[in-house]
DNA sequence: AATCATAAAATTGTATACAATATTTTCGGT
DNA sequence: ACCGAAAATATTGTATACAATTTTATGATT
């Protein structure tokens, strides 16, 4: 029997929070309130303030002084470079993963895919958006290249927000055999194909997105609705 | 007369501690103990903490638990990541930054060389250094893509202690001209050749550091001093 | 003198108390 | 009923108090 936990730190809440994020629980925008994280956690606002500190180091929350924290919402500038970055940095990083592939890392990525897909047939969406980023994580690790890899973390944890914000209504999350064509090119050591399949697999996230230019500006409305029976 | 400010945030500190270590006025390894910290910055424990672990999110100092925050002494491995990373953010960069120059940054980057070498005239090395890594995040900045200027920020901030631990003695720090070939590169709207530039200025600069294996290793001096007489 | 156990001091970790700032509610006026 | 000002409430920001842990100092024993 496991000794069992008593204590919990600020990382541990920051991740949990993280996680909650990702998997869509709570959407960009929501307030996060200390006096209510340290109740659900059972802490006191100390650790929770060190949590959301954390995070919004990561962007992934948006302190607002004397107002509080809130799930961040990237701006549509930020979406598109946050994509950007991901397309410079994951393609290479993927070719270095081929050349270390193992078999236990094949292992391992493939029950990962399978826990995708039963995420899916079961319809929690959250879940199989949580474990397609980790899915991405998980090969920039084998890349063996902690600091790329920290970045890449930290763009995919944002692209959750992303998701959350700019997906196109109707649109197909993650084709299901992308990821399982990777794990091919990636257990055989094929380098130049991963790379080649991370990219247009990037390209097909953002095509599931939509990041045009917002129409609506609050500050011209004048402009819009001025002309009445002129 | 400007209103005085009367407080200080912990991001304040936080940019202050930084700046000191970039410029080496703080060693890898010193112990930032927080009664100390806010001693000095009038304050008390909380806000240096909270600039601590902002500083450790940025991997400038490492947080031991009840031990305390230091200096990061980054590993031979992670100097060695942080060049490659480096190697293949910044080059894009200033590709992108030359594209989008105006006389107004050329002019900017122009006085920043020359306090540049006002600092090495009068022998303040660290006064350079940083100086020198602001160069380079100026750059970044001109390319206008936030998101790959905060990942740069923060290696070249890293960089500087990698150049604290593992600089070739004797090396110069910075060839004078570097910078001033890569603004004219920029200024040019030269996008191909401040790419180049920039790629070998890094090379340049990894080339003063010695990244070679250490041979000591602890656990083996039994192998090493063993043969007494025999 | 060196070494280990123990005690004292110093330092970090967490919770709480109080101050400063927002937000909501109340209430009077139009 | 609909504002707008002012009080009441709630929330965040900072400092302090106390607990837990580490570090240093002490002293007995070999």
């Amino acid at each position: 029997m496991p000794a069992l936990k008593t204590t919990i730190t600020a990382r541990e809440i920051g991740k949990a929070i993280a996680k909650a994020i990702h998997e869509h629980k709570v959407l960009p925008g929501t307030k996060l309130g200390e006096d209510e994280l340290s109740e659900i956690y059972g802490v006191s606002r100390t650790l929770v303030r060190s949590a959301l500190q954390g995070l919004s180091h990561e962007q992934l929350v948006d302190i607002q002084p004397n107002r509080g924290a809130f799930v961040a919402k990237p701006s549509l500038r930020e979406a598109r470079e946050i994509f950007e970055a991901r397309a410079l940095l994951e393609p290479r990083t993927a070719r270095s993963a081929a050349l270390r592939m193992t078999k236990d890392a094949a292992r391992r990525l493939q029950t990962h895919i399978d826990d995708e897909h039963e995420a899916l047939a079961q319809n929690d969406i959250g879940k199989a958006l949580w474990l397609s980023g980790v899915f991405h994580i998980e090969i920039s690790r084998l890349a063996d290249q902690a600091t790329i890899g920290r970045f890449i973390e930290s763009l995919i944890a944002r692209s959750s927000l992303i998701i959350a914000l700019y997906r196109k209504r109707d649109s197909a999350l993650c084709e299901k055999h992308a990821h399982h064509a990777l794990l091919e090119a990636l257990s055989q050591k094929d380098g130049a194909r991963a790379e080649e399949l991370m990219q247009s697999h990037l390209v097909d996230l953002v095509s599931a997105l939509d990041l045009r230019e917002k129409v609506s500006n609050p500050t011209k409305l004048k402009d819009v609705l001025g002309g009445l029976g002129a």
